[in-house]
DNA sequence: GCGACAG
DNA sequence: ATCTTGTCGC
């Protein structure tokens, strides 16, 4: 359904419609097989622009596989719980270009841990049908205890678990992670591991954020005469 | 009613 | 997210 990221109304029943039936769909099962390519995506803004890239990674060795992007007019403003419909669209859209389709897709931002359970990732694996995972970098809704390093603590909400709350190293804050889509609580944290290399970040998220924020560079050197700025 | 609130 | 240099600490 199209309606879904770029819904024809913008009040909020509406929007909560169309993520209570997102949230209808969801499943926290491992529904996927051997991951062979993980991708991963982030979006940067410019003037009345967004950016967004989509990474493509080897699951077992985090080299780069392949990168596309879409630079598209913002059409939604950001509003907590609402993020879906401001990034939605211009990610589906990038994650589309490129020539293969990734095993699992890792989306900065939440997934079931969310007041509604339709986080961005959520929402995404759910209209794209695969399976996706949530990485933020602050929590949204839910408590949980501060982790040591290296170390995960559940995020507990409303009594249930619906993510986690991970130290990747000593220096940075822990990051929220969560379900998308299709993968399981303890799974999504297994991943994310693996994924690791030292960083805050796992390695999709952490090269997807670097990647729009080159092509932004890029933007502003060149032609920015394109853009409306202020 | 007040405060909190992914990017 | 974005505006932005240096600086404190491991």
């Amino acid at each position: 359904m199209d309606e879904w990221l770029e819904p024809n109304s913008h009040s909020p029943e509406f929007l909560r419609t169309i993520q209570s039936r997102i949230a209808a769909s969801v499943s926290t099962e491992d529904e996927f097989g051997e991951l062979e390519t993980i991708a991963g995506s982030d979006c940067a803004f410019l003037g009345d622009r967004i950016i967004c890239g989509v990474v493509l990674l080897e699951y077992d060795t985090m080299d780069v596989i392949e990168k596309t992007h879409v630079v598209q007019r913002i059409n939604f403003p950001y509003i907590p719980t609402y993020l879906t419909f401001r990034e939605g669209k211009p990610i589906v859209d990038a994650l589309s270009e490129l020539g293969k389709k990734p095993d699992l897709l890792m989306v900065d931002g939440c997934g079931i841990n969310h007041p509604r359970k339709a986080g961005l990732a959520t929402h995404i694996g759910v209209v794209m049908d695969m399976p996706t995972i949530g990485i933020a970098k602050n929590i949204l809704c839910g408590e949980a205890d501060r982790p040591d390093v290296g170390e995960a603590k559940p995020l507990l909400y409303h009594g249930d678990q619906i993510g986690w709350l991970l130290k990747t190293n000593k220096r940075s804050n822990p990051i929220v992670v969560a379900p998308g889509h299709r993968i399981s609580v303890d799974t999504c944290l297994e991943v994310t591991r693996k994924c690791l290399r030292g960083y805050k970040l796992p390695e999709p998220t952490r090269l997807a954020h670097m990647y729009v924020n080159e092509i932004k560079r890029d933007m502003l050197e060149d032609g920015h005469e394109v853009l409306a700025e202020l």
